[in-house]
DNA sequence: TTGTACGCGTTATCAC
DNA sequence: GTGATAACGCGTACAA
C-alpha cells in the first residue's frame, strides 16, 4: 500500500531524529538553520539525514507556516526570445532567493485571470504577472487575497500593484546618445509597429532626443513597417544606394535585430564600411545580433535586476502586511532603461 | 497576528462546511468531484464556496493525499526560441492536464543535479528532466526516490528512465521526401555545427536519404558552417553565382531558419525564383521563417504532443507503482520526427 | 539547549 | 450518501 500511492521519499522527519538519537524538534531547528552552533548534534543530524537522503517535505512546511518559499509567474505565450529570457531570469532570482517557481503560461486574458486566481489557492509567497498583451486593468480584479502581486512589464498599468517595466524614452535617448558621441552627426530609425504605445513612446523619444543633442534626420530615414531581415536590407538599398556622403545618415537604429541584420548585409553590398562610414545599433539583442558580422551594438532590458527588484517588492509587501488601509493605495512603478551592449557595429568611444 | 504573516485566502473547508451547513467531508467531496449528484446540497456547497471565494489549500491537499497535481521541469539556460516552446508546450499540457508547473532552470550539470533532488523533496507527481548540453548519464545517479523522471530530448540517454525525443534521422528524411515530391531532383544541405551527435546524425540521414530516392547532391553543395543569415547569403552566392541550371541545385535544405533566410535574400539578389527554379526547407522553425519573403517551409517538433506523452509516462510510472523488480529496469524511448510546415519556399504538392 | 505536544487544512476511513 | 475523527509531516509554544 505505501508503495502504491507513496510519492516523496519515504523517510521523514522522525526516522532522522531516530538515527541521530535527537527529537524531530532538534532536526527541524539544525536543518531550518535555526539552530547555530556546529557541535557534535548538529553533524549527526545532518549525518542521519544525508544518509536516510531525507529532505523536507515542502506541503507540510508550507502548511504549518504559511510560508512556501515559492512564487508564482503567471505569463502570455509569446514566441519571443524576450519571454524566454524573462523566465530565465525570475527562474535565477528565485533561485538566489532559495525559493521554488510556479509557472503558468496563457494565451488570452481570462485564462490568464483564472490562472492568478489558482495562484492564490497555492501556499505562493507572491504573484509575478506579465499580462497578456491586451489585458486590461481588470486582469485581477474580484481577486481577494493576501498574496502580494506584482506586474512585471507589459504595457498597461493594472494600478493597484507594484510594476516594474522598461523605460522605452530612455532607451533610445541612450542609444542616440551612443552613436552621437561616436561622431555621428545624422541619425535614421527603422521601427517596427507604431501601434502598439509602446512603439509610439519609442519614436516620440527618438525625435526628442535629436533635437536636444542638436542631431539631423530626415523624413526618409524614418521607416515603419514589419521587422524583418528583408525590410532591413529593402530599406538600407533604397536610402543609401547612389547617394553622396552628406546624403545618408552617419547611423542606423533599428527596433528589430532582424532589420539591423538586413541593414549589414545591405550596406556590405554596397561596400560602405561598418562603423567606419555607417554605424548601426539595435534595440533588441539576442544570438544572431552577438553573431552577425560585425556583431551588432544592441540593447537589452536588465532582466536580472528586474526580476530581483520584483521579488524585493514582494518581500517588501509580505514585511507590511497586507494594506496600509483600504487597498486604496495605488502601486509603486519602478522603470528599468535598458543597456547598451557595445560590439563592433558602433565605434570605439572617443572618451576610452 | 493573522494579517501579518497571512497567506492565501484565510477561509478554509469549515467555513464552507458552516454556510452550506453541511460536513466538512461533504464539502472536499462536491469541490474534488468525488461526489457526482447535482442536488441541492452539490449547489449549496458550491455557492458557499463561491462567496466565501474559498480554493482548496493545496498544500494540505497534497500532504493528506500524496498526490499534488504538480509536476516539476528542469531545464538548460539555453536562449534558444526551442527552449522556449519546451516550456509553453510543458505548460499547456499541465494546464490540460489540471496539474500545476514547478519549473527550475539551471546552466550547469552539477545544479541541475542539484535542482532534480531539490524537486524530490517537493511535493510533485512527476518530474520532467532536459538534460544540459554536457549533462552526462550520472545526472540522475545517487537520487533515490518513488517519483517518475521523464528525460524530454537531449542528446545523450539517461538510461533507466523514459525517454522522449527527436528522430533527426526520420526528419530530414521527411524534409528531402518533401521537395524530391515536389520535382526537385538535386539538393543541397547547409548544416550547422556537425560537433554533436545531433548534427552529425542528420547529416549522415540527409546522404542516405539521397541514396534512397536516388538524388543527386554534390560535395560543394553540402557546407557546415555557422548557422547565420550571412552564411546563408555567401554559401548561395558562391553556389548559384554565374551558373547554369543544371550546375545548380533544385532544393536547399538548411539547419537553421537564419541561415535559410540568408539563401533567400541571395536567390532574390540573383533574381533565381523560389519555389519556382530553387526550393527552400528550413529544419528549424520560428517566427522570422514564417515572416520572411516567399514564407519558409520549415519543420518544427511537435512538442505539445511530446509533452503530452511525458505526462501520459509519468502518470504510467505513478500507477504501475515504483519499479517492478529493483530498478533495474530501463526506460522506454519514445521518438517523433518533426513536422513540414508547409509554406511559399516549396511547391505545391503533385498530389494535391 | 532539548524534548513534548499541539495544530495547520485537507482527505481517507469507518460507522451510521 | 453523510458525518465524525484520525492522520499526513512539520514548526513552535511551552515545559523541563
Amino acid at each position: 500500500m505505501a508503495s502504491s500511492h507513496g510519492k516523496q521519499n519515504g523517510t521523514s522527519i522522525t526516522d532522522v531524529a531516530a538515527l541521530a538519537d535527537v527529537s524531530i524538534a532538534t532536526v527541524s531547528r539544525v536543518l531550518s538553520g535555526r539552530r547555530t552552533k556546529d557541535d557534535d548534534i548538529a553533524r549527526r543530524v545532518r549525518k542521519a539525514a544525508h544518509e536516510l537522503n531525507y529532505s523536507v517535505n515542502s506541503a507540510a512546511s508550507a502548511l504549518r507556516s504559511d510560508v512556501s518559499n515559492t512564487i508564482a509567474l503567471s505569463m502570455p505565450a509569446t514566441s519571443t526570445l524576450m519571454a524566454a529570457s524573462v523566465v530565465t531570469a525570475v527562474s535565477e532570482a528565485a533561485s538566489t532567493a532559495h525559493m521554488q517557481l510556479l509557472l503558468g503560461i496563457d494565451g488570452t486574458a481570462a485564462a490568464q485571470h483564472r490562472r492568478i486566481k489558482t495562484f492564490c489557492g497555492h501556499p505562493t509567497d507572491g504573484i509575478i504577472v506579465l499580462p497578456c498583451p491586451r489585458a486590461g486593468v481588470s486582469l485581477t480584479w474580484g481577486i481577494a487575497t493576501d498574496t502580494p502581486i506584482i506586474q512585471l512589464l507589459g504595457s498597461t498599468n493594472l494600478l493597484r500593484h507594484d510594476w516594474v517595466s522598461i523605460d522605452n524614452g530612455a532607451s533610445v535617448e541612450l542609444a542616440v546618445t551612443h552613436v552621437v558621441e561616436r561622431g555621428a552627426a545624422s541619425v535614421a530609425y527603422l521601427s517596427d509597429e507604431v501601434a502598439s504605445s509602446d512603439g509610439a513612446e519609442t519614436l516620440l523619444a527618438f525625435q526628442s532626443s535629436l533635437n536636444l543633442l542638436h542631431v539631423r534626420t530626415d523624413n526618409e530615414w524614418i521607416t515603419i513597417a514589419d521587422g524583418t531581415v528583408q525590410r532591413g536590407f529593402s530599406d538600407t538599398m533604397r536610402m543609401f544606394a547612389g547617394r553622396g556622403a552628406d546624403q545618408i545618415p552617419e547611423a542606423v537604429i533599428c527596433s528589430s535585430s532582424d532589420t539591423a541584420i538586413g541593414v549589414l548585409i545591405a550596406l556590405g553590398q554596397l561596400s560602405i564600411n561598418v562603423p567606419g562610414q555607417v554605424q548601426v545599433v539595435s534595440l533588441q539583442d539576442n544570438e544572431a545580433a552577438a553573431s552577425s558580422t560585425p556583431a551588432l551594438t544592441s540593447m537589452r532590458a536588465p532582466l536580472q535586476q528586474m526580476a530581483a527588484e520584483s521579488l524585493r517588492l514582494i518581500a517588501n509587501a509580505q514585511a507590511n502586511g497586507s494594506d496600509t488601509e483600504m487597498g486604496a493605495r495605488l502601486g509603486r512603478h519602478v522603470m528599468f532603461p535598458r543597456l547598451v551592449i557595445a560590439r563592433q557595429s558602433t565605434r570605439e568611444s572617443n572618451d576610452d
